[in-house]
DNA sequence: GATGAATGAGGATTCATTCAT
DNA sequence: AATGAATGAATCCTCATTCAT
């Protein structure tokens, strides 16, 4: 995605701002993921992003606000992805699947993108406007992004039930709980993401697709 | 009353210990659940269950100790509920799959003990021995569960896909996000879990249970 | 031991809590008198008392509150005192004014209380209520305190001018002058303050005190 | 203009050093005064004399030399004034007065001097140096003025009492009240400063000036 | 056993001061 | 010289934990 740089470049000796911020924000994040809002400590994101405590309110008026920048600022870009994948017209319900899935996966479990969800599922309830932010842009966005091929695949008589044009959520569940499995209980039984998403496609793509899968 | 032991001494006015245990318990789940582990403040926890601040410690060795006991407190009864829905022999898998999502639906979510679940969500990663004794207690066995349920129908030939005995977890995966939805957006944007469960029954189901469609 | 349940009146060995109270209040006096507000540090203001910083928010909700609780505390007594000596009936003038000037200067210039009354004067237009207060309670009675005697004294011809009446300021000033000079010149140039006050008192009395007569 | 002296290239766009010496004065001393020493923001003075706050640092070599220098600044002006009015020989002392009072009125109460009054008297225990100083340049210099006028007033018969002579203080502690009254509380009950300078005035002169008391 | 007053370690935030540009 | 971003020491306040009663 193309985002028009400001600032005339040239040799920036000092860190860009805009670097800072950034900087600032992924330290933000991994140290709110790991602690929790109330635990993390501002000092140890300073440390992380390799700058004093008080650098962190020149760019962010309070830890509250910090908190608030690091999930609005980790979000769009998948989407835009997954938008993407949707749009390609003739592909086949369960190939679309797969590619959205594994989008996720690679894109979201795999990075620390899934830290930011996690985070949501964590501390959102105490933070309003956080939760009502990723509803808007990313949950709602999401589920419509589903229920749009839910639609077409329905059409097509390429999906299971013509339920999940009104309930997208049972197809984005398992992706979910594999962000939920990773973060508590993947050191003690590790889950086969990939082995579990190919299964869910299965299940909601079940007789519609017309070759019989029998085993 | 159900032991005459202690205070057997004039009115039962002084309370038992294992009923203060209780409250104690009570109080501080629904003080966790409210604001996490680490803004949750034991003054709340007193207040709410009616004791000093100071009495919290005659029964608890720390804050942390509280929290484990709290998670470990509300965990087996509904479990040895849907063990027992399970073993009934003879019921067709919908019906059953019906059974338990009630039993998690009213059980579960309509009770306190979706904070638990919540808790264990939002703070388990930080309590690996919560996550461990969550998985091993909970998690597990209701997987097992699940397991059970997919293998009977399978051979039964009422179930979609025999995917679902390898990951059960796609069963369980819609409930874990009703629980979530339920914290995060019901504000925002009410779900209508009776509907997101029987839809994803469906789904389950799929063309798998031909004797019954007609339902 | 250990019978003597809540504080009766036999010996405490915990402070009760209205000396710890008034302890923090005194070592707030002396520590806010001495660095101003902003600069003062609970930390010496706890030291001073002997208690440990939380200690000083289970009596005072903050910094300001503390403040505020210090001059309200250490105000009323004099102006009783005050009360009491122009409640003599036949006093003369220039005695009544001299027992006044003197109350001020043993119970006032000497004690801690000149702290208060510099506080008030350093701070107080950053404290609008603790200046309300202070005006409302202090400054007024003072005031109407000095226009009852200026009153009667004119009325016996034993004042200088009635101005007084109008203006019972211009009998405060010089103590006023005196509570500053001590904070800020009696180290460079130690005031006479009796004598100072003898002098205004002439100044005051004038010719009026001789001659008798009305205007 | 005035100075072709230092940057006289091109057009005077830059601030000669002096003027900007001024500017941080200026907008030094009007900080300082309304949030005392301590609570000061050298980031607000920066702002209010419009330049950068290291800019400062240029001039003053920290934040306790700006203000000391603030007061030095403001100090040496009125003083002269006064010695001219003084210095008027036939003036009877009562116009005298008058003069000098109103002086002090316009010259200062109206105008930002006041500022610096009420800076060293409530920061002015905790700078030595400011204390001495004041004292040494305006207060000494001031009762030695009013005792030159007390001598002569005594001199000629137009004086309450000789006390005067040894108390210069008592002529100028209605002044000092005033100033201060203005600070506190001037929005709770206005004081008519003018006329208790001219009560003052009254009750200083007494009967000593019968020429004059035609009322 | 209970209590709740007292403790003091810990962390968010501010702001005088520095220094690279 | 001027700037203002960066620094980090300093301080208020909170709250888990202790302990005298």
């Amino acid at each position: 995605m193309a985002r028009p740089r400001t600032s005339g470049s040239k040799k920036a000796r000092r860190a860009e701002p805009e670097e800072r911020r950034q900087a600032i924000l992924e330290a933000g994040l991994s140290v709110f993921a790991a602690s929790g809002f109330e635990a993390a400590k501002l000092d140890d994101v300073a440390d992380k992003a390799g700058i004093a405590k008080g650098t962190i309110y020149l760019y962010f008026s309070d830890k509250h606000d910090l908190f608030e920048q690091i999930v609005r600022h980790a979000v769009t870009p998948v989407l835009g992805q997954l938008q993407n994948v949707v749009a390609l017209p003739d592909l086949p319900t369960e190939d679309l699947l797969a590619r959205i899935f594994e989008v996720f996966r690679t894109e979201v479990l795999q990075t620390d993108r899934k830290l930011v969800i996690r985070l949501v599922l964590t501390e959102g309830s105490r933070f309003p406007k956080i939760a009502a932010f990723y509803h808007r842009e990313v949950i709602a966005k999401g589920l419509g992004l589903i229920r749009q091929v839910a639609e077409r695949a329905h059409a097509r008589g390429e999906l299971a039930s013509d339920e999940i044009k009104k309930f997208p959520h049972l197809v984005f569940a398992p992706l979910l709980l594999s962000v939920i499995w990773d973060g508590l209980f993947s050191r003690i039984e590790p889950l086969d993401v990939e082995g579990l998403l190919a299964a869910h496609r299965k299940v909601l793509i079940g007789s519609g697709s017309r070759r019989r899968t029998g085993k």
